[in-house]
DNA sequence: TCAAAATCTGAACGGTGGTTCATAAATCGT
DNA sequence: ACGATTTATGAACCACCGTTCAGATTTTGA
């Protein structure tokens, strides 16, 4: 067998436990999984995982970053392809919730995952996801930077802007997971987009 | 001693250790506390936490849910007191952003505890945290209900106005309990309002 | 086809930590 | 002041689970 198919093999194993994991993690949490679960879920004894993974830690650590990863670029390429500053923002939150209503379990992971980050000690994962969401906030401030520039937003801080608009999107998606209901997340589009914009005040008396 | 002043002492006992632990909970997240700790912090013998509480868990939910009630308890009064709707949303936010600056390891816990209800089993604190977060974003429905009413708002889906003017002071709160700085998290009330009340777009163009 | 190499297996190990309980100390009523 | 009752103590218990590793199984290359 060529080394090429066997590595093949090995990636397409370990996938399938990391499959099996996120759906077993996001339904218990962290300490309330065992290794054993996660074994029997993918169909191999509790030592194989370790041909896999050196640790439990580490299997966890891999699901989520390598997910998180995944996640960054669909959104970014997104907002790339978009032209203008409105067309970004629109773009931004189509891609954040079609990808939140395709990855609901490792969404629900994620956002524990980065309250973990709030308080637990500083592990090398909640260093990155703390680094991933500045990045991502980043990401969205300089947008909003380019639409004031242009004129299309006005003057608003707009590091606090951004995670605003961050926030916005993870609370429709907070509500979401919640309570999942038949119809589509990405429906909520309009109504982020339209809070964000204009806000709740009425101008019209 | 009058059987009074006895459960007066245990009361001031059971609040000592509960005031420990919430800051050990606040750095290390539930699962990395032992009940060693907890007793070494508040002064008692690990069996002594027993007379108290009846378990770890029973610790924990105690911890959360009977400052959670102290919490909502000050922030409805407090918009209560407010005369017109906008009024009420101002105190609604200012109050809010005191009680994270007075209680950030309770802040840092209960943020932590609404994600992880998200995911983990359903136990009696989930149920509760998950509860009183309806309650309260049920709680500001009806105000901006009373907005729209009178005319100062405008027609937006109430509910899921409520959820992100919940998660607007939200993204405000993690901000600053991610890097606290020295300036009070209370200045931001008035980016909060701006951004809830106009959005972000300019209209002056 | 066969032996060497790679992979898989799960019982056993060891550390951890929540909980208990026999004993000690403190407090109470008289 | 003193026996009774309540409260505090922490070593020991025990269940749990991440990890290991010696042996079984499968795969590999010739």
């Amino acid at each position: 067998m060529r080394a090429e198919r066997k590595e093949r093999e090995f990636n397409f194993r370990r996938a399938a436990i990391l499959e099996q994991a996120e759906k077993i993690f996001s339904a218990k949490g962290y300490y309330n999984v065992t290794m054993a679960e996660i074994a029997e879920a993918s169909g191999f004894a509790i030592g194989s995982l370790y041909q896999f993974f050196e640790s439990k830690e580490d299997l966890y650590s891999s699901m989520i970053l390598e997910k998180f990863d995944l996640m960054s670029a669909a959104i970014r390429q997104e907002v790339n392809t978009a032209k203008d500053v409105t067309g970004k923002i629109e773009a931004l939150i189509a891609a954040q919730l079609q990808f939140v209503e395709k990855n609901a379990d490792f969404c629900r992971i994620f956002l524990r995952g980065q309250s973990d980050a709030l308080s637990e000690t500083m592990t090398a994962l909640n260093q990155k996801i703390i680094d991933g969401y500045f990045d991502n906030v980043i990401f969205i401030e300089n947008i909003l930077k380019a639409g004031i520039k242009s004129g299309v937003l006005r003057k608003v801080p707009t590091r606090d802007a951004a995670s605003a608009l961050f926030h916005l999107t993870r609370s429709v998606t907070i509500e979401w997971l919640l309570k999942p209901t038949k119809e589509s997340i990405v429906s909520k589009k309009d109504f982020i987009l339209d809070i964000f914009f204009n806000g709740v005040k009425n101008y019209d008396q």
